[in-house]
DNA sequence: TTGTATGCGTTATCAT
DNA sequence: ATGATAACGCATACAA
């Protein structure tokens, strides 16, 4: 591989010149400049990354943080993946996969971790990644609130989980449900923390009774019942015992499905006996379903873009006015199943 | 922070010593060991990443390159990423997503790459990425067969997408099916080229006719046609002229819905009028879907595995005799759907 | 087993 | 506008 030197000697300068030539920091002749751009093609040179990332101390690279564990992406994370790095490449950033595996790694932090920031999916209460990032002043920006009890005022991109809850709880009540059983998230992660303080306030504002059989949380991802959650709490919701539970609020779409799937067993109808609502999932699942299914749509790629905007000003980056917390709206989509 | 000479100074060692504390590339004793261990965690110190890249001229990241243009992830992708970043992160790799975008980018080969090798996901016909990879002598697998003009032996993880075919014409003819209609995945993919063969040449085994009506191409992912695919084909060959085609191989879990939607349009049912076969998918939509699908499993998961540990011997990191082209078995898990 | 000196390839500072 | 040179933080060959 050529080096700078080699470029310098053949095109008869400096080393610093040929640097400037490729970092356009400053001004070089246009004579120099396609001198040494024709002797770089030529020598098949391009600037040195890692030498470049010494000396600047800037990597070119973003984290991108993702839940632990034997991980398991669903429609929201392709999407929100898809965001990010759409987004990073357009500032001329890298994205570096990353996650915590539960299995011992050979090197976790054994040395510093090569990225200028971070991007942190699903923060959990008291997230160890969380932990790690601050700790080694790593600039990060996390989707979801952040619950770390000794970090404070977290950059962070978020949908408006309140609100939400209260839109969809309206939404259903507006059309007679009195009775709604929420699939919720798993209870470690913040947003589901919020999703269920809205449900539930917006329940008691509408005057309806939340009893426990209500809310339900998704199990650990590594668990057994990981995959089937949904069927096992429709069953028993509304089998037998006739709860008059009237409407489901499902947290993603394998979620929907499982329940979907334990009503067709139950030998109810969607929506004529129970109406199933999704918060966000994948739009052309929720559309060729059968019925299609209502949903929440959280825009996942628009997060992913606002998280690396927001982590980009973090960085000097992007240098305009721009808020710490950004809140991305999300709407009703209407279908056939509510 | 805190530099390697910090640590040094402190712990009455010297620099050089302070560096195989940490890279454990000679012996030290117990004593020296322990005390620089003390001073770095007292000063906070880690070795760093790219200082010590410079030297060693390893990065510890593998790309990870997925196919271009504004993707979408499915099922095989996520579960395929899955077994990429916790088999590398097994071996102390970093994962570093990449995608070649189709809108221009800032900086797209303005320095050199900081990886040391590459997994390419989905190589079409004459792919730019390997090009770029092969130019830059960066070692690369990919899962799929290479078809550039001027590369060849290129190390790879695949199917058997020949004999894939074969199985599942050989099941689907033993049904009593004679007409199959093919959904193939995009023509520009080497694994949908792999595929059209093994199923025309199975079909003609059989002295079953393959007409033009019969395979289907994948629209490129940016079209408008792109998420409809399935939907459309099923409806026009399947529809009216009545062209007798009674069984039906879809690409993918989205192709698969399409399908099984305009089916329901049509009003045949499934499998009784029509057969509905789906190449690999996501598990756990294949079994909740109505009726369930029958599938060919193609072990994403391992996939990506197999791919890393494949990277792995050709960056000298695994050393044991390892096969230069690896074949991840595929098998037909028999659901509801045939 | 440990210390010393050199180099990795670039950018940045200070001249000119 | 360009050149010369000192960092950047570490690994490693060689010496002790």
């Amino acid at each position: 591989m050529a080096k700078i030197d080699d470029v310098a000697r053949l095109a008869k300068v400096s080393k610093g010149t040929v640097s400037n030539v490729f970092s356009q920091k400053r001004r070089t002749s246009k004579e120099v400049t396609e001198r040494v751009l024709s002797v770089s093609r030529q020598l098949n040179y391009v600037p040195n990354h890692i030498a470049r990332s010494l000396v600047t101390k800037k990597t070119m690279a973003i984290g991108l943080t993702i839940p632990h564990g034997n991980f398991f992406f669903s429609a929201f994370h392709n999407q929100f993946i898809n965001g990010v790095v759409l987004e990073a490449s357009y500032h001329g950033y890298r994205v570096l996969l990353d996650m915590i595996p539960t299995q011992q790694v050979k090197t976790p932090f054994l040395s510093s971790y090569p990225i200028d920031g971070a991007v942190v999916m699903s923060p959990t209460t008291d997230d160890e990644r969380i932990r790690l990032l601050h700790m080694d002043d790593i600039p990060f920006v996390t989707v979801g609130r952040v619950m770390n009890a000794d970090i404070e005022n977290a950059p962070s991109v978020d949908n408006d989980n309140e609100r939400m809850m209260h839109k969809i709880v309206r939404y259903l009540a507006d059309k007679g449900h009195r009775s709604i059983m929420f699939l919720n998230a798993n209870e470690l992660m913040t947003v589901s923390i919020d999703r269920n303080e809205g449900f539930i306030r917006a329940m008691e504002e509408r005057r309806l009774q939340v009893e426990a059989h209500m809310i339900h949380h998704k199990p650990a991802i590594l668990s057994n019942e990981y995959m089937d959650y949904g069927y096992a709490e429709t069953l028993n919701v509304l089998g037998g015992q006739g709860r008059g539970v009237t409407a489901i609020i499902a947290d993603d779409d394998r979620t929907a499905f499982s329940s979907l799937n334990a009503l067709k067993e139950l030998g109810l109808r969607v929506p004529e006996d129970v109406a199933l609502f999704v918060i966000c999932g994948d739009l052309s699942m929720m559309v060729q379903s059968n019925p299609s299914l209502t949903s929440m749509d959280l825009r996942p790629s628009e997060l992913g873009a606002q998280s690396v905007r927001l982590l980009m000003h973090k960085l000097g980056v992007l240098t305009d006015h721009f808020p710490e917390n950004i809140v991305v709206e999300s709407t009703i989509v209407e279908r056939n199943s509510c």
